[in-house]
DNA sequence: GCCAACGTTGGC
DNA sequence: GCCAACGTTGGC
C-alpha cells in the first residue's frame, strides 16, 4: 500500500470534475519519471489530488482502482494511465504555502521538484498531511 | 505575464 | 554522446 500525489491543472481537469465523474482514467502523462511512478501504482493505493496554478493545494483523495495500461489517448506505447475513483474531500485544503513552511514536507516532490506530476510520498508525510486537512 | 527549472530534441 | 536550443510547466 503506497501513497502518491497526482497533480492537475484545474483548467484541464479539476477536482470538481473528478467529484462529478466519481471515477476517471488518469491519462495524459508525458514524462518518463511520472510515467514510471504511474507504473508502480497498485490497486488500493491512495493518491492525493493536487491543484496546481490557481489553488496550489491538496484538495482530496482518490483510490487507484486499476493498475497501469496503455494510454488510450495516444498510439505511442510509451505512455500509460491508471483508473482512479473519488474517495474523499479535504475540509481544509492544504496549501503549498503551508507545506513550504513546515519542515516535515521538505522532502516531498511538490516542494523539491515542482514540475513532476506524479510522485510518491511516505506514510509519514501522508499522516502529516492528514493532520492538517480536517 | 514573466521567468526559473527542467525535460526533450537535434546537430555535430 | 555531448550540449545548445527550444518547449513546457508552474510558482510568483
Amino acid at each position: 500500500m503506497s501513497y502518491w500525489i497526482i497533480k492537475s491543472d484545474p483548467e484541464s481537469y479539476s477536482w470538481e470534475q473528478m467529484k462529478k465523474d466519481k471515477k476517471t482514467f488518469w491519462d495524459g502523462v508525458r514524462n518518463y519519471q511520472a510515467r514510471n511512478n504511474l507504473k508502480l501504482m497498485k490497486e488500493g493505493d491512495i493518491a492525493l489530488f493536487y491543484h496546481s496554478n490557481s489553488d496550489k493545494a491538496l484538495v482530496g483523495e482518490v483510490e487507484i482502482i486499476k493498475e497501469y495500461y496503455q494510454d488510450p489517448t495516444t498510439d505511442d506505447d510509451r505512455w500509460v494511465c491508471v483508473d482512479v475513483r473519488y474517495l474523499c474531500d479535504y475540509k481544509k485544503p492544504l496549501t503549498l504555502e503551508v507545506m513550504k513552511a513546515n519542515k516535515g514536507f521538505s522532502e516531498v516532490g511538490l516542494i523539491k521538484q515542482s514540475r513532476l506530476s506524479v510522485m510518491p510520498i511516505t506514510i509519514k508525510e501522508y499522516e502529516l498531511i492528514k493532520s492538517f486537512v480536517d
